[in-house]
Formats: structure tokens, sequence, C-alpha cells
DNA sequence: TCTATATTTCTAGATATATCGAAATATTGG
DNA sequence: CCAATATTTCGATATATCTAGAAATATAGA
């Protein structure tokens, strides 16, 4: 579980800048086709070094996937894993002893609704 | 949705760092009970002064929230936000033109099965 | 092979974050 | 008011991240 929150606290990292995140959604909106490093240049206008400095700290956490294709390089959103991060808060909120040390009973909170 | 663009960043940001997961999830745990800082420090061994600075950087991100009594001080995860934070970026996806400029068909992925 | 294109690596300064001990502040109970 | 408890602020250092220009590498096409 150690190894899962590790993972997790690096994906949610990954997400956590502006550009990133940027970069992320138009990865997410672009689909299975992905993009090319050139692309989300033209639509983020981050310089092509910080770019791809963002793109590994991406793929390094899993968010996206990266193919060699030629001498371009197309990225992807790892769909099935931004579905796992997305429900991980709420996933492990009863995955574990649910009752406080302090002896107060522990408030119930709505299923998610998404 | 820039501004929105900001939150969510910063939000990720506040959850991506495995001292901070931790912390929130024992908040999640803990329900609408909440935890004392004390409390947390116990269950983290987390610093006081680290830990301190951890829970005022995700209360300023939104995901908890910290209300006084006495002299000790509730810490709750707001389990509103945490939902609509976790369905963020795939919530994202279809909110823009989806297709890709390139004019490859967009890939579909099912939904999460949260 | 030569050239243009696409991406990566190198380098380096600026900024931000993480950590924690010690001192300070607030509040309750006596 | 005093002592104990709970949390915060201060100060300081270490580490990490952000940024981007310039040079390097890789590949396709002429």
């Amino acid at each position: 579980m150690t190894v899962e929150l590790e993972r997790a606290a690096q994906a949610f990292s990954a997400m956590g800048s502006e550009p990133r995140l940027q970069v992320l959604l138009c990865l997410v909106r672009a689909g299975e086709a992905g993009l090319l490093v050139g692309d989300i240049q033209a639509r983020t206008g981050i310089a092509a070094s910080t770019l791809n400095h963002h793109l590994k700290f991406m793929a390094a956490a899993g968010l996206i996937d990266q193919e060699k294709q030629g001498r371009t390089i197309v990225s992807r959103a790892n769909f099935d894993f931004l579905n796992h991060v997305g429900s991980f808060i709420i996933d492990q909120c009863c995955a574990d002893a649910c009752l406080a040390d302090n002896g107060r009973e522990v408030g119930v909170r709505e299923k998610s609704d998404v």
C-alpha cells in the first residue's frame, strides 16, 4: 500500500503544475490519437526543452505514454491510469480502519455521485 | 476555465507529496469528525511545524477545512471538493473540442466505474 | 550525402518546497 | 495568575523544480 501511496503522490505531483495540467488536458482531449511534441508546443506555447522536461515527468509518473514513430514522438494520455488515480482518494476512504482513535464516531459522507 | 485549471493544479499539487497524501487519507478516513493536529501527528510521525506547514498548504488548496475549537484545531477533508477534483481530468475530456487537429479519430474510453 | 525537421541533452540561474528545532502564542483548568 | 497543553511562527538549510537558450542527436526526403 505504501508503494501505491507513493505512486499516487507522484501522479498527483505530475498533475500539480498549471503547465503540465494544461498539457495533460490537451492529451486527454486528443484521445487515443495522441499528439506530437510539436503539436503540444503549438497549443501551449511552452518552450521545447521545458515541454520535454514536463513530458518526461508525466511519463515517469505513468500519466502518459510516449511512442517513437520515425522522427516524431506520439504522446498519449494513459486513460486507465487516469481513471484509477482520479478515484484514488475516495476509494481509499473506507479501505482501512475507519474509526478515529479519539473514540468519536466517524461521520459518514454520501457516496460519490460521479 | 483558466481559474479552474489553476485551482485544480493547486489541488493536485497539494496531494502530490507522500506526507501530505498520507495526512489527507487520515482525514478522509476520519470522516466528518475530523482530526486534531495532534492526532495527525501521532498517526504520521510528522514533526509539528512540518505538519502545520502541510496542513496550511492543503487548506489553501481547498482540500481540507480547519475549525478552531478552544485550544485545538479540527481538520476535516473537504469531501465535496475531493469528489470534484477526482473527476476533473476525465470530466474535462469532452468539455472542449474533442477532435484532434490532425484529423485522426479520437478514442473513447469507458466511464469510470467508481 | 546533404538538408531540413523533430526532439533531446546540456547548462545554469531563479524560485519554490521540505524539513525541523526552538521560541512564541493561545487557551483551559486550577 | 500560573502551569500545562495545543498549535503556530521564526529561522535556517537542504533539496527539488521551473525555465529556457544553445548545442547535440536522429531521421526522412531530395
